[in-house]
DNA sequence: CGAAAACAGATGACATGACATACGTGTCGT
DNA sequence: ACGACACGTATGTCATGTCATCTGTTTTCG
């Protein structure tokens, strides 16, 4: 098997297990992984429009992510808000409740990235995060990591 | 940010932009990626049931592949038969059609994996491989890979 | 000004994925 | 033999993801 094809084949596999994972930590909070990325950014990046929302997001690269927006207003997490001077734009903030529930969101994704820190102990670490940065950021969602990477709000986040 | 949660987003964005790339490829030979790993299972590991193509599966990790298989059913690229002794078993092995068609495949995975290729030029590949192996391997999804890894008609492939 | 173009968002359609459950078939214990 | 159980497969449901297309709003320009 070629080596790129075995990369390929891995990265599915790690990101459809850890996806699965992660969906069960948070079944208890009623979400699912992407809407808890939305209310990340949400919380990390102030009001944001629909599209510039999907810039930061890593989940849902090619649309708009209308519909994932709408069950989180359906569940009273996030507001959906008019801009009052071009009304084309949204401006997508969470609730209190939405904020109420991140906090519960960073303690169910810690205990993932515990059991994540365990199963690359003793890997070389930097190294992979060096190759697959180099390989996201040759597109759009890989450039998405990098602006909240970047971003002074995420940076300062613990 | 923290290393494992970076490395998760890492993994997210990159098969998320791969299975575009991929899906961009396979589209005019009107199949998904998810159909063409079927295939190319069904190819390299003979007549297969359900249960035995799915643990062979690093899509669909969950549950047998019923509907996946379905549509190949449907395109005639798959032939589904039912086991003679034991008539809970099916019997899925490739059409003719379906054997042409992966020569296709092939030469469309092998585009991806050039346009990878050139990505990870001067990335240390092996201690990527590593690392991502330690996580996979930890997971069904992982040990699919393995087991097609080590089988011998996988190992043969060029 | 007023029509065309540009832009933000919404929606329709289709194929996954994941979980739960239902169905058909074979096996086992008594 | 036959009823309970186990097992393989199929199906219902829900939430993504992706692409294409539609709608409404604003801007641009003749």
């Amino acid at each position: 098997m070629k080596v790129v094809e075995e990369l390929r084949y891995l990265v599915l596999a790690i990101q459809r297990e850890g996806n699965r994972l992660l969906a069960a930590e948070l079944r208890p909070l009623g979400i699912t992984p992407s809407q808890a990325e939305v209310l990340r950014v949400l919380r990390d990046h102030g009001p944001l429009t629909l599209n510039s929302l999907g810039g930061l997001l890593v989940c849902e690269t090619g649309n708009s992510p209308s519909r994932l927006v709408d069950r989180l207003v359906a569940q009273g997490l996030v507001k959906r808000g008019v801009d009052a001077v071009d009304r084309r734009y949204l401006a997508l903030s969470l609730t209190t409740k939405g904020r109420a529930l991140h906090r519960r969101i960073v303690t169910a994704e810690n205990r993932l990235h515990r059991t994540m820190h365990d199963l690359v102990a003793g890997q070389a670490l930097d190294e992979t995060i060096t190759t697959l940065r180099a390989v996201a950021d040759a597109f759009p969602a890989g450039a998405a990591l990098a602006r909240r990477r970047d971003d002074h709000h995420f940076a300062q986040e613990r």
